[in-house]
DNA sequence: GCTAAAAATTAAGATATCTTAATAAATAGA
DNA sequence: TCTATTTATTAAGATATCTTAATTTTTAGC
């Protein structure tokens, strides 16, 4: 556990054995079983979670009470509601375990403390904030010009694992198709 | 100008004028004229702008020679192609000034000094990465759900000036509609 | 002010995707 | 193993949006 946030931490500058244990003890494991709420719609994102074991999911409910999915969240990703958690103001989203699921939590509140005591950490976060940034804009790129037959390939080949762990019809949400057209799309194939 | 900087660095932490000049000792300013490329698809990004004043548009073309305009750049934003710049592999986009444009330009090998020099740095563009994160993300709920007339209407909300300073194929292209059909939206309305 | 180029509109027909509603298949819990 | 619940499929009709191509309007350069 400790292993993994020291080498997820020293990918991007240099953490003494000290640095990383200071930066661990700002983080407390939890566990989730499956469909409990990590985040509840109203409430306010006070964590970033990193996800040791385990899968969830990000979504909303739109006017119509459907449920739009955002992202998947899975082993070894930092997931939280970044508006919510930066802006302290209620969230817009749910994030939901699709499976029983093991996080380390990081309040706001240790995380600032975390910079003031480790500033190599403004770096960490800097980088994988662009990296993530980089990730969402590659897949607005792909999708936005991708049919609904496309996306779905590209999600298939791209993201294997996540059909085998993940229904069906949230995958289509993820998409934003029709659960019934990407069954169509399915049987054309 | 160095104002400007100024302001913005302080947004996010406390800068001396001593380290403000520092850091503006890094940038260069260059204009750019209307139609000029700020960067080239094929080529790797090495630079961020900060757009002093004037107007860009970045965008790629498709396999049927279609331009896809992913987003626009405007006064006091920070501009670049993320992933080229980061990743350092050559662009899938280009950078076009829709207006004469001034910018003052920051080399990835000067980014990458000034972080070693003023390492507060690293807390502004973690902040200002972590405030685009957001801003994508609002988009992309926004806009994922909403119909082609819906996200013009919104647009038009929004973001007024553009409306007066881009023409209306341009933001056809941004919100994912044909030109045609964004005509046939503004008649219907 | 005139002309060429760029931008916007119009309209008809084509297509992708959605909606609804019913049914079938798969899965989980007792 | 049986039953209830969840998930996936099917099909018909509706709708949003695109494609193409021609026409009009606006803008920029001389």
């Amino acid at each position: 556990m400790k292993n993994q946030i020291h080498s997820y931490l020293n990918r991007y500058a240099s953490f003494s054995n000290e640095e990383t244990n200071a930066f661990f003890s700002y983080l407390s494991p939890k566990t989730f079983l499956k469909k409990d709420f990590l985040l509840n719609e109203g409430d306010v994102c006070k964590h970033k979670f990193f996800i040791l074991d385990g899968l969830v999911r990000l979504f909303n409910i739109d006017s119509k009470g459907h449920e739009n999915i955002i992202h998947f969240g899975i082993e070894h990703w930092w997931t939280t509601n970044w508006e919510s958690f930066i802006t302290e103001k209620p969230s817009l989203v749910y994030i939901q375990a699709l499976e029983d699921t093991t996080v380390l939590t990081l309040s706001k509140e240790n995380l600032e403390k975390a910079y003031m005591n480790i500033p190599k950490l403004e770096r960490v976060f800097r980088i994988t904030t662009e990296n993530m940034l980089i990730a969402i804009e590659r897949k607005n790129e792909f999708y936005i010009k991708m049919s609904s037959k496309e996306r779905y390939e590209f999600f298939v080949k791209e993201l294997p694992s996540f059909v085998q762990r993940v229904p069906q019809y949230m995958i289509a949400s993820y998409l934003d198709i029709t659960p019934e057209y990407l069954s169509e799309l399915r049987k054309k194939k």
